[in-house]
This record gives C-alpha cells, structure tokens and sequence, in this order.
DNA sequence: GTAGGGTTAG
C-alpha cells in the first residue's frame, strides 16, 4: 500500500472512530488538515455525515463550504443526511444549491430525500415543484421516487393525489403499501386504511413490522379491536421482532378500544420503552379517568431512571389530571414541566390547566390564568376560551359564559361549535328568545353541527349508526329493543334530560318521532348481539347528558357493562355509575 | 469505494 492511502485509510478510521460526536469530529477534523487532507473530498464527506447526525447542522455546512469542488455524491449525502436527522429547511437550501451548481445534477437519490423534507415541512407547492423536476428529469417512475411521493401527497392531506400516484405504480413495493396505509391512517380514513392493507395482503405481499404500526392504529382510531388482536396474535405467532413502536402501537391500540388492562400488559410486557411507550401508557389512563395511575406512572417514570417526559408526556399527564379532577397534582406537574425539564408550556398545556381548574370549579383562577398568559404576552388562543366556555357552562356560570361565547363567535364566526355553546348557554338559563336568534343565525349563514356517529364491532364486523338512523336491516327490531330498555329505565328512576335543553339548536330532528341519538342505538344493538360481554362503542363526538344518564340505568337493566369512547374520554358504565363519576 | 424510500405517543 502507498503510503498516502495509508494515511487516507488511517484518517478514515480516525472519523469512524469519533463517530457521530462533535468533539471527536473536530479533533479529527483538525488533524485531517494538520496531516494534509484538509481537502480530500471523500474523508469530508465522512466528517460531514457524522456531523449532521451529530445534529451539528453548522459546522456540517462550514466543512461543506471547505470542500472545493462538490460532487453529485457529497450533495446526495448532505441531502439525505438533513432530510434524514430532520433538517428539512437545510435539506431544501442544498438542493437548491445542487440545482445552481454546474457539473452536477440530482438524481434518484436526490429526489427521495428532498421529497421527504417537503413532506415534514407539508410544503405542498414546492413538493409538487420537485414532483414536476423528478419527472422531467426522468426519475419520476423510480419506484423509490414513488413512494416517497404517496408518503408526501398524503401527509400534505391529499389523500387523493396520493392514491393516483401509487395506482400508476408499475411495481408497488411494501413500502409504497406502507405509505398509503399510513397516510389514510393519519388522515383519519382509518377504515380505508384498512380496506388497503386487506388490498395488500391480497396482491401476494408480506406485510412487514411498519406495516402492523400502521395497521394497529387504524384499529385504533376505528375501534376495530377484532382485526387490531388479530395482528397482535399474528405478530406473536410468526415470531416478529417486537419492537418499541409495535408495543406502543398495541398499547394505544387496547386503551382506545377500552381494555386499559391489556395496555397495561403489553406495556408490561415490552423489552425495550421509550418515552413515547410510556406516554401512551399514561395517556391510556388518562382518557379511562384513571388520573391517580397515569400520575403514579407519571412519578415512577421519574424516579425510577425512566426516560425523560417531553411536552407531549406533559400533556397526557395534565389532562389526566383534569379528567381525574386532581388540581394539586397538576399544578405540581405543571411547575415541574419548566422548573426541573426547561420545557416552555405551549397552548395544549395551557388549555388543560384551564381545562383541570375549571372543571374543578376554580373558575376565577382559570379566568387569571388566561390573563396571566394575555399579560405575558402569548395571545390568547380560542382553545383556552374554549375551555373555560365548557367551565363556565358546566358550573352554571351562565354571564361569564356569554361573554366568552360571543367573543370566540367574534373570533372564530365560522365555528358551529361557539354557536351551539351559546345556544345551550341561553337554553339552559331560561332565555328561549335568545335561543331562537343564535338558532336562526346558524341556519342563514348555513352552519351545521357536526354529524354525530356511533360505531360498534360484533364479531369482527363493524356497525355504524347515526341519529336516527334507519338503514340497519335489523332497524325495528333495535328500535323495539331500545324503546323496552328505556322504558324499563324509567321504572328504576331516569328521567330524560330536558328535550328543551338538549335539542334547541337541531331544527330538522324535531321531525322525528323518535330521535334516538346514534351512541343508544349502537348500544341497544350490541346488547341485542351479543351475551355476556361488555359491549364498546366508539362515538365521534361527545357524549350527550342524556345518553350518559341513560347508559347509567341501561348497565343495571341489562346486566353489562357499556364501554363508550366519545371523542376525548372513555367512559365505563357498570351497576348504574360511570367511571368518570359524572365529571367530563 | 462510499448512499436510498415508509412506520409510534396528546
């Protein structure tokens, strides 16, 4: 061997050595240049990759710029270095930087990379820029080109352009499966999400682990606890590695199917945990109203050398505390989030305080609270209102509520939400004019509620009910069923709540004799199927106050227990109480 | 000679 590859070869393993650690590749750097291969493009070329990862972004582009003639290869890799350690801005910059330079050109490889960064940064218009170059330059039917641009489409929420593109496909790779059932899962086309991974394993292709992450939390997000075991028992069976973002993906999957006690397990069970293993723990009790474990498991993962909470473990745990009504707790948890961590609390964290006291009926310090936060200088955002709009109403606290429904109405008029808020603000402290003006300015600027769904799984199959629904081949045999269990409800002391109340703002439905909301039906209906089992519905939106009390009595006289996801909580229904113990 | 795409938690 030459002496000068000798050294080239020593130099190199002395970078291999520092590896992705900024000192280490400074000294190595330093002694590159001391040694006379300040210059050499491919041991720079090293440095730089280490240096990204080592997420000094800086110096990376400083040894960039010492390197005199870059070529398609040292461009590549700082693209994909950037893209790859989350540097999406950097990794635009030098791609543009590749496009202005002379004697090299993007390829391929190029276009992945780029693409995922226009798909972090959801840069729709540039992404589709950089589609448009792929193309003309030949690299638009690459299969890796490809999935990258099903990933990117549906990440920047056309799911539609996305599916086009992998349809054209000629050769789907997993990957390319992977990313359109993933990018319907985040779209919250959790169903079709599923329809495509059925698709996949039809077409002769093995799934793979991300393929199951994907999956599961479409199961999640659907309730599909049949196809969600499924996989879990799949995994088990075939041997597949079970890694961190498996075990989450189970935990999240049972705890929002509503069995917290096989979360529980699984995360038990897992080898390896993270921070976002243990957030989803916490979560899981959380939303099941069980403040008191998600805050002990909040303690025992820092006491006992846990990974350290980042601010999404923070918001699991203070909404924990306000679903569990555990003020204390959270104002301590809430100090502690900047005082021992230096995280700064963002809007999320400061709606649940607002959300946790006033909810516990601290409606002053809630009030201060935001104006603490308008003194400081972080403008308000509606979501607080919000919050403090749900308080308001939920403690009678009918003036204050006006006010603050009026000026999110001033702020967010579009919003049906802050309408019916104020339209059941009226309603509930007696002015029925009022109602009727908020009711008739939201049918002439045609703004609707949302529609409210329940799903429910019977044996594998999915059944999904909305209000007053009929289209069930099994419609008057459920209607009959429900119409003897409330009956039979009223023997044992349910009064429904105040149609007055519940339904001032919902014009059409007063057509209908029988209005039965679409969680009673998908109840009544599960109660029909099945024996002897807890039955789980999944509702889109919030549990009704009559529904709520009426689930109350249906759990005595049917002898089960009703478990009901709405859209923030669980909600577990057994011998005549709920486990949120009426606060939600 | 050196390199590639997707996937988890509110």
């Amino acid at each position: 061997m030459k002496p000068k590859q000798a050294a080239n070869s020593a130099a190199y393993e002395a970078i291999l050595r520092a590896g992705p650690r900024l000192n280490q590749l400074q000294q190595a750097h330093a002694h590159l240049i001391v040694t006379g291969h300040g210059h050499t493009r491919s041991l720079l070329t090293k440095l730089i990759t280490f240096a990204c990862s080592a997420k000094a972004l800086a110096y990376a582009h400083l040894i960039f710029l010492s390197v005199p003639l870059p070529d398609d290869f040292l461009f590549n890799t700082v693209i994909k270095s950037t893209s790859k350690s989350r540097f999406p801005l950097d990794c635009l910059a030098y791609y543009r930087r590749m496009l202005s330079s002379s004697d090299v050109s993007p390829s391929n490889y190029t276009f992945t990379s780029v693409i995922k960064s226009c798909a972090d940064l959801s840069a729709v218009g540039v992404g589709k820029g950089v589609h448009c170059h792929a193309v003309v330059t030949g690299f638009g039917f690459d299969s890796y080109v490809q999935a990258a641009l099903v990933a990117f489409y549906a990440k920047c929420g056309d799911v539609g352009v996305a599916r086009k593109v992998f349809d054209e496909m000629p050769v789907k790779s997993v990957v390319a499966w992977n990313s359109l059932v993933s990018g319907l899962e985040q779209n919250g086309l959790g169903e079709e999400a599923i329809r495509v991974f059925y698709q996949m394993r039809d077409s002769g292709l093995e799934p793979d682990s991300a393929t199951f992450v994907s999956v599961l939390a479409a199961c999640a997000q659907t309730g599909g606890i049949g196809l969600g075991s499924w996989v879990h028992r799949y995994i088990v069976d075939k041997g597949f590695e079970m890694n961190v973002k498996l075990g989450t993906a189970l935990v999240n999957l049972y705890s929002r199917c509503g069995d917290v006690g096989k979360a529980r397990g699984v995360f038990d069970e897992m080898e390896e945990t993270n921070v976002a293993a243990w957030t989803a723990m916490i979560s899981a009790y959380g939303t099941h109203g069980c403040g008191k474990q998600a805050v002990d498991l909040f303690n025992k993962m820092e006491d006992e050398g846990g990974p350290v909470p980042n601010d999404v473990t923070f918001v699991a745990v203070l909404s924990a505390c306000a679903h569990g009504g555990l003020v204390e707790e959270g104002r301590s948890v809430y100090k502690r989030m900047s005082k021992r961590y230096g995280l700064v609390p963002r809007v999320e964290h400061h709606v649940c305080m607002v959300d946790m006291l006033g909810r516990a009926g601290f409606l002053d310090e809630a009030y201060r609270f935001i104006h603490q936060l308008d003194a400081t200088g972080k403008a308000s955002s509606p979501a607080l209102w919000t919050a403090m709009l749900g308080a308001c109403k939920m403690h009678r606290s009918y003036d204050l509520g006006v006010e603050i429904a009026k000026r999110l109405i001033a702020l967010e008029p579009e919003n049906p939400g802050h309408h019916v808020m104020l339209s059941n603000i009226y309603a509930l402290s007696g002015k029925t004019d009022e109602v009727s003006h908020v009711r008739d300015r939201m049918i002439k600027n045609n703004l609707r509620k949302q529609v409210g769904y329940s799903v429910i799984e019977v044996e594998k199959k999915t059944y999904l009910f909305s209000m007053g629904d009929e289209s069930h081949p099994e419609t008057r045999e459920i209607y009959r069923y429900l119409e003897t269990l409330m009956s039979r409800c009223k023997e044992i002391g349910y009064a429904p709540v105040s149609e007055e109340v519940m339904h001032q703002v919902e014009e059409e439905e007063k057509e209908y004799a029988l209005r039965y909301h679409s969680e009673k039906l998908a109840v009544a209906f599960g109660l029909l199927k099945t024996v002897d089992v807890a039955i789980t519905v999944v509702k889109n939106l919030r549990i009704c106050e009559d529904c709520h009390s009426a689930f109350k009595y249906i759990s005595i006289v049917s002898n089960r227990q009703i478990i009901v996801r709405d859209k923030l909580r669980f909600h577990h229904f057994q011998n005549g109480s709920c486990s949120c113990l009426d606060y939600w």
